[in-house]
DNA sequence: TATGAATGAGGCTTCATTCAT
DNA sequence: TATGAATGAAGCCTCATTCAT
């Protein structure tokens, strides 16, 4: 894992690289991949096309840098607080917190993740996208885990399956953070992280099921 | 409501429509509106090209008339659910099969309508757009109410804010319903739509929340 | 030059004809040939495209039409008045007279003919064009003759070839009876002919105008 | 009036420009601005479609450069004539004289601008057409009141309104230099030029040809 | 190495014309 | 005979990518 250190025009380089792909998330995520052209994107960048074309292969290489870059990001952040200290239901609550943090904080680019991984438009050579699925895949295995570890110390009393309940709370997590980031101004992820953790952990149930 | 009867010509059109729509839903859910050309649905639809531009005004309003026709269904069957018989628990539990009861028969079309509704990219004069989410919206205040009325039934227990409880939901649903299709094979919206249950209204903590 | 009676088919064919190619006749001078399509003429005419394909061979055909129609009325004109009583000078007199009357009554019409005679856009394939270029032609060459004949007569002092005199006057004609339908309200042709009479006649006249 | 010196880029940029206006301007006057494709034009010019849309908005673009060149030299050539030395007389034939030089050097482009300026067909969206007629109309003001000024110095006898002078002199340019221009082969303006100021002038002289 | 002009394939749409009903 | 849906060629324009400078 030693890095060789790298030379000016190398970091130089990856600046460069960052701030195209800042631009192009900003315009991603406003337009929609297929309606920014190189062009735009230059302009944006203020690099000329060129340029474009030394810093990525193409323009979905720019879009591949961008999701996963917020692809590691997420998997950081998931993984520090499914791996961290505390028992399972800390970690899971760790996990929704971390998650609100990572939307909270790249917001735009979490956007075009989200539409990758949930359900859409992964329209890209496949590959690419399987990746990204592949990485996910992984989070969701730790996250039904955990859930799994946390039945098994008798903290969740749920009898449905890991996976199953992995993927509730997933789901519930990414649709919420999309809400949240769609209501524009009232961009609040502290609000919505609270929701899912009472929803998910407490149940709606009134306290005296024999009602139902 | 009683409507004129149709001429052979105009049935016949709206088969040609819904010809073309089946079409057109199959190769956006696959490949995303903008790498779909008019030339492949009209290939796939088996009409010309021109044909198509007399059965539809252009691009968009073929991608509209699909969306607006689940977002039909999809509306009428909430309805149907939320504002049926039986107390809110049950009107909730039928919301839910309701909702994958839709999307095990429209599959595909609630891919691109969850595209749209959910967070997704979604770049077309507003209007149509706006229309779509209005739409969404009446659902969910509905589902708040009916969760509002639970709560004063004693029905279920939560102090959360209804919309945030209807957001909640919906988003599970949403996420789940996605993943549902996402899984090719087995696409099992009867499983999915226990575990919404389950997690929604049991709760995932332990029967001693003393012990979080 | 004995017509058999028309069937009243035949003459109401006759009437639809003319019915179009008065629809025609607006559109193409309020937009232009090219920018006018044959739905359009269909509808404005009320009734079907099939209708129209049925009445004239295609569209240029209906152009032809209007233009040889108007063509007609002119060349009837322009004759009448050139070969009419009177001495050259009372002809040339009345030959403006009719021109600015023929352009009242034709007013859209004799835009489009301008338009193909007098420089413009006469795309078509040829022969079409050469026939009302030729009527046009011969116009100008009766013209040219009953000037020849004021100048031996005594009536005209020019010493300019007579061709190029009836170039003249036509052109002045025309430029001042196109700038009159521009002018949208104030159409006024008696204006417009009293001045070519004025411009052209002073330039033209005999040295002593007791003789005119 | 220093303008910045041109980079070699830009200079390159204008010869292709001027490159695209001629191939254009045989087109357009040949066929007519609707009957030529933008592919046409690319290959006259030797260019690639792109091209043309990095060196033009976009069709109608073309045509509006083409116009503007001309209209410019018109109204160049026109003013210096008529506000040039001279008496009102001399700066009139200086005009003519000066109609016919521009005709002479811009024989297909001035067939496209007459076809603007003197009644025909033009159909885009108003604003440009406007600017060019205004332009148009300018000159006619001027023309009209170095007219009326030779009037008022009694070197022409008209008592005609100067306006309707000048609208006569300018149709009967206008539509001599067209001929001139149709009869292909034969295209003689100083011929052309000559009929006009005899045409024009003899009618409007004073009383007293001497004088002029 | 950085630039941005050049390229041309390909997208959306229009429209003259045909032909089954 | 009258209709208008069907056709597909052709038009305008965009844009990812290349390459000479």
């Amino acid at each position: 894992m030693t890095e060789k250190p790298l030379s000016r025009r190398q970091r130089e380089m990856l600046r460069y690289r960052q701030e195209v792909l800042q631009a192009a998330l900003q315009l991603f995520s406003a337009r929609g991949y297929d309606r920014v052209s190189m062009r735009q994107i230059a302009e944006k960048a203020e690099f000329s096309v060129g340029t474009l074309y030394n810093l990525f292969k193409n323009k979905e290489d720019i879009y591949r840098a961008i999701i996963v870059e917020v692809a590691d990001r997420f998997e950081t952040a998931a993984r520090g607080a499914l791996q961290g200290s505390g028992n399972p239901l800390e970690r899971i609550r760790a996990f929704i917190a971390a998650c609100a943090r990572v939307v909270e904080e790249n917001s735009p680019a979490i956007r075009l993740y989200l539409s990758l991984t949930r359900g859409m438009a992964f329209h890209f050579k496949a590959g690419f996208d399987e990746e990204v699925q592949e990485r996910d895949r992984r989070i969701l295995q730790l996250l039904a885990s955990v859930l799994e570890e946390g039945g098994r110390a008798g903290l969740l009393r749920y009898d449905l399956h890991p996976d199953h309940l992995a993927l509730a709370l997933d789901g519930l997590l990414g649709a919420f953070l999309l809400r949240c980031m769609e209501e524009g101004a009232g961009c609040r992820p502290e609000i919505y992280s609270a929701v899912v953790e009472e929803v998910f952990l407490k149940g709606a149930l009134a306290v005296d099921p024999s009602k139902a």
